[in-house]
DNA sequence: CGCTTAACTGAATACGATTGCAAAAAAATT
DNA sequence: AATTTTTTTGCAATCGTATTCAGTTAAGCG
């Protein structure tokens, strides 16, 4: 037998089981006061017919639609944002809320999108290595409508985000260097527009000047290709760098094979090089990176409940906090002589 | 000022524009009849208010939703995925299509996720690298929502599949491991109950089996770990292998980690490695994977044509594709003597 | 300018559920 | 057995839009 486009209303299980259309409405939803009996009759009922009630018309008149927008970039090119899609995901599944998914390119406008997020009544937007412009963030959150960022903070703007310790991280990593006695250190950012990349570089550069050591710069767009083809410029000059902290983890795979397999040289004996993310590559036998790890899971867990939380208390303040990431030591980077000095070192995962 | 729940309705839209109701409704439908005049009011009035049309009523009346469900595992652990998924969901967006996105484990049985699609009323579902029970798919089809799944089928099921030529990959790549003379091949098998790893063995092993070669066998999981383990069984004996096939690149490059840096062995000179997918990190220069690139914008665009084909014509029959692969030639596998020899060599991208 | 035709508009209804309310049935109490 | 209390049940209104249909206005034309 072949069905129409799902027909079965809540009706024809009333008409099948012998009762009001309301009683079948009051059988689904899970404490109606609803005798036994008649549960059983509609359930039965419904099971012949293949019945399933219909969220829109369930949404129309409750006001809630336990969907919630999640707008991501980088999604393809940095296995970062990969895992924390996932873990999102994931998480969203776990607490009963279904996921419109959006990817966009990292710096593409959401003006275009949020509108479709909003009619189709999202209860909530989460942002991730995309970035909201401030005056839609606003109004997302005037009509009701929560917004949680990772990795991701606009200035003044009233809504929730949650992000690693970069500028700190990048402190300890310039410290960790300067403690390995690194002469010409370098920092290879990112797209030269996100705060994660800004932030880092603010960190790092603030122990290089406190120590009146220069660096070089380069910028990698967040590419292994871009970061391949800096490196070389950074390593094949008369005075080359003798330690690169790059702003994510991709970046400094690509910065390893420029050194290792295109200039022949040694790491961490002759370059030492740093990254940020910790993604599963890093930990990889060819790469052996030392990096900070971003606390992820924290990240996560935090933003989508704050989200959650938010949607059901609308009165309530967002919440921003930074979390820490740990230093993650690795073989990439030559150490202190003591090596005592108070790093934390992390295990890998 | 702070709104409550975005309540802006079309109603009110038409009582500050002084028209009625359903003028509003014509206004935002774009080919409604409706005077320039009107029109300019209503969407003045609109834009004065923020008002949105709500999609949830419109679907209701309408039986649209423009909303698609999408189902995908192994996002995290393959990169392979990763794009797929960024490419469906670009492709959709740009097609006019929501997307519900459900990440769940290759494993998971999908029975409990189904129900979620069909109650918020998707018009198709997409399935990748998951696999959907055979009554569920029919299911699906019988109430009017088209499956299209990519590099999955399930036998005798209406529904439409696009898949990599895997069988046909084996294939070849058994024949450039035989011809450049090699005595001992392997393969690595992901997981037992995909196709996908079964046809590329079955493939594999039949060329094998022609030339009467022995092959050795040991099961990966689709994880680097589970193949960097595997390939030291397969080459750290007395009889190791000279050649390893992987059911995927993330495997392989496990291989060649364990390969190069755990048992110091060169390759291609002692042991060639070839994989399948062609991902990103493939061509990176410590690796230099030779594989087979699955057709993935093909198999994706495909699919999505197909699926929103099928949705405005529920009587067409399913589209069933097998999509050829092509072998990327790089540095991991030991080549013919001529290499004359009719291999397709593919280009980097 | 009158008449036909086309373009536009508004009132009313429908989509498929939830829910307040009052009536009916069942249970509890006297 | 009669009455009160509690639990179930059905009716009807409602959510916010699209769409039919009839009525109205504007346009086209000789």
């Amino acid at each position: 037998m072949k069905h129409s486009r799902n027909s079965v209303t809540s009706i024809e299980v009333a008409k099948l089981a012998g009762v009001s259309q309301s009683s079948v409405s009051r059988a689904f939803s899970h404490e109606g006061p609803v005798s036994v009996k008649t549960r059983r009759k509609v359930l039965d009922a419904a099971r012949k017919l293949g019945y399933q009630p219909n969220a829109m018309a369930r949404s129309l008149i409750t006001r809630r639609t336990s969907m919630v927008g999640m707008v991501i970039a980088n999604v393809h090119n940095n296995p970062f944002y990969t895992e924390v899609l996932d873990l999102l995901s994931r998480k969203f599944q776990k607490l009963g809320q279904k996921v419109m998914l959006f990817i966009v390119n990292r710096d593409q406008n959401l003006d275009d999108i949020l509108p479709q997020l909003l009619e189709y009544q999202v209860e909530g937007i989460l942002v991730t290595a995309a970035t909201l412009s401030s005056t839609m963030a606003e109004e997302c959150e005037r009509w009701g409508r929560p917004v949680a960022m990772i990795n991701r903070y606009v200035p003044g703007v009233h809504a929730s985000w949650f992000c690693c310790a970069n500028y700190e991280g990048g402190k300890m990593v310039a410290k960790l260097l300067l403690d390995a006695n690194h002469q010409r250190p370098a920092f290879l950012a990112g797209s030269e527009d996100t705060t994660t990349s800004i932030d880092r570089e603010r960190g790092f550069m603030e122990i290089l000047n406190q120590e009146k050591v220069e660096a070089l710069r380069e910028i990698g767009e967040y590419t292994y290709q871009d970061a391949y083809d800096a490196a070389i410029r950074l390593l094949d000059r008369k005075d080359p760098s003798d330690a690169i902290f790059c702003a994510n983890d991709i970046m400094a795979l690509g910065v390893m094979d420029a050194a290792k397999n295109g200039l022949g040289l040694k790491i961490p004996e002759e370059v030492s090089i740093i990254g940020f993310d910790d993604i599963p590559m890093s930990s990889w036998s060819s790469y052996s990176l030392t990096t900070v790890r971003q606390p992820i899971q924290l990240m996560v867990d935090a933003s989508v409940e704050e989200l959650l939380n938010r949607i059901e208390n609308p009165e309530r303040e967002p919440l921003q906090e930074v979390i820490p990431g740990e230093l993650v030591i690795r073989g990439s980077a030559r150490m202190p002589g003591g090596l005592s000095s108070g790093w934390v070192i992390s295990q890998d995962r």
